[in-house]
DNA sequence: TATGATTATGAAACAATGTTGCATAAAAAG
DNA sequence: CTTTTTATGCAACATTGTTTCATAATCATA
């Protein structure tokens, strides 16, 4: 973690109107440090410190309220979350990419640059948002 | 739950080569009298009678390994489960159809007549499965 | 930069969800 | 009906998530 970073999650902590805490600037830097979407247990035992897991819910929940990152739907017993790259805020989301997860590694990452294809429903159904998760063998694993 | 579903229940159980069993037979008339998507704590107390937890998520992984139910990602803590309407098999599941989630009720529904769009991704990643939810407000909620 | 108001954290206690091993019960096969 | 095979229930445990409340850290402002 250079010193460049520090300095944007402090900043964006701020643009988020969050006070600058241990905690949430820690868990920020785990994000960002990392390829991949991050489950809760991912934070309880970071690099050489233990965060409370009540203050790990807390911050991802908070995050998430102020479109700091954005959650992953799986099949399994723990949601994936990653850094919102686009411009997202309070209960205004819009990250409209495509997520896969590989069965080999486990692995589940944000495919940017692949957008979420537009739905049809019938008629009556107001969407709010789509999510679309594919599942599958990534390039590494091949 | 009339005759011929007690029937059609029972030939279901034994084109999968699967015994013939109450907690089996109970759950799949619960499946069959829903309209939407079912979460596992929906099982373990069933009209008059109760199940074992454990006996619950077993006869769902099996409906699962046997291609009788898929199961619907979410963000919260409950995993979906729902019927499956074509001719899928053991490990090889082709519902592909989008799955709604109404932000109202709760309730989680298969769109058996909208299909998953084709997702093209970068080259190096093979595609297995591709899981579409949406959420928004359903026909009845708005 | 010290002070008070505000907010975040940690700890405990609890609730809900999911897993494993094993004895018994039920179903299928013969 | 008897044997073999499989499913179930129970206990014990592990993991995940929530609530409350006292204390600690952060923020605003004087
Ligand atoms: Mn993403
Ligand atoms: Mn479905
Ligand atoms: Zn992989
Ligand atoms: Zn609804």
């Amino acid at each position: 973690m250079n010193n460049k970073n520090k300095v944007s999650i402090t900043e964006l902590l701020r643009a988020s109107k969050l006070s600058i805490t241990d905690t949430r600037v820690k868990i920020l830097e785990l994000f960002m440090n990392s390829n991949g979407a991050l489950e809760h247990s991912s934070f309880e035992k970071l690099a050489g410190q233990t965060f409370d897991r009540v203050t790990v819910y807390r911050t991802l929940q908070t995050f998430l309220d102020k479109g700091i990152i954005h959650s992953i739907p799986t099949t399994d017993t723990s949601i994936r979350y990653a850094l919102c790259k686009s411009d997202c805020s309070e209960h205004d989301h819009h990250d409209h990419h495509v997520h896969f997860k590989c069965e080999e590694c486990g692995a589940t990452t944000c495919l940017e640059d692949t957008d979420v294809p537009e739905i049809h429903l019938p008629k009556g159904y107001a969407i709010h948002n789509v999510d679309v998760v594919v599942s599958g063998v990534c390039k590494q694993c091949r």
